[in-house]
DNA sequence: CACCAGGCAAGTA
DNA sequence: TACTTGCATGGT
């Protein structure tokens, strides 16, 4: 919570998840994967410059017709199959609902968003936290190199290990889960890239 | 030029 | 189970 703390003085609010509704968080979650946000800003707004951005016209879309659009993102032709994927979920299960879906409880429904082929545990939980408003805490490679460079997790440390850790120690506050990882993607972002040691006058360096 | 970015799944031994 | 590889664009 210090830690929190420390962040939330250096940086200020980082008002997250960028993203004007849950439909738009959505389909960043799956864009952002290993991806810089600036691709996929550019990505997003292709798709809003066309009028694409809705459930009916990304599920109802070919294939090769929206790998295309969101091609600055990276792996462009992946993508496109795991954000119909999910679409494809939503309808069969929420009968296309995404109230429905967004709605639904843990855990039961962070379950079935990892039985869906392309959503693992940090694209799961970032849905579940910044379009759902879940109390799930996401860890990302940010938060793992941030914890291990400053001894506090294991380099080791699996996704749950460090989600575990992580919250065994904070009330179970979604204002609070949101703000803290943005602020540690922050960080990580500015201060704390990968291949460089520890960064001098880090926020965190006497934790 | 090499390396990195808000992962995940499939293949190999 | 424990590694390794493919996926891909755009910025530094």
């Amino acid at each position: 919570m210090a830690i929190y703390e420390a962040l939330l003085a250096h940086f200020g609010p980082q008002h997250w998840w960028p993203g004007d509704s849950p439909f738009e968080i959505m389909v960043g979650a799956v864009l952002t994967q290993n991806t810089n946000w600036q691709n996929v800003a550019a990505a997003i707004s292709n798709l809003k410059e066309e009028g694409l951005l809705s459930f009916v016209a990304l599920e109802s879309l070919p294939p090769e017709v929206l790998a295309e659009k969101i091609r600055p993102s990276g792996y462009y032709r992946l993508k496109a199959g795991r954000l119909q994927s999910l679409l494809a979920f939503i309808r069969a299960e929420y009968d296309g609902e995404l109230d429905a879906f967004l709605g639904d409880r843990l855990p039961g429904v962070r379950e079935k968003l990892l039985a869906v082929k392309g959503i693992g545990p940090e694209t799961a939980d970032s849905i579940l936290l910044y379009a759902a408003e879940k109390p799930v805490f996401v860890v990302d490679a940010y938060t793992h190199r941030i914890l291990a460079r400053h001894g506090l997790i294991f380099e080791e440390a699996g996704y749950h290990d460090i989600q575990e850790q992580f919250t065994s120690g904070l009330p179970e506050d979604v204002p609070l889960y949101n703000e803290y990882h943005a602020l540690l993607v922050r960080l990580g972002k500015e201060r704390c890239r990968k291949g460089a040691p520890l960064c001098a006058g880090c926020p965190l360096e006497h934790f």
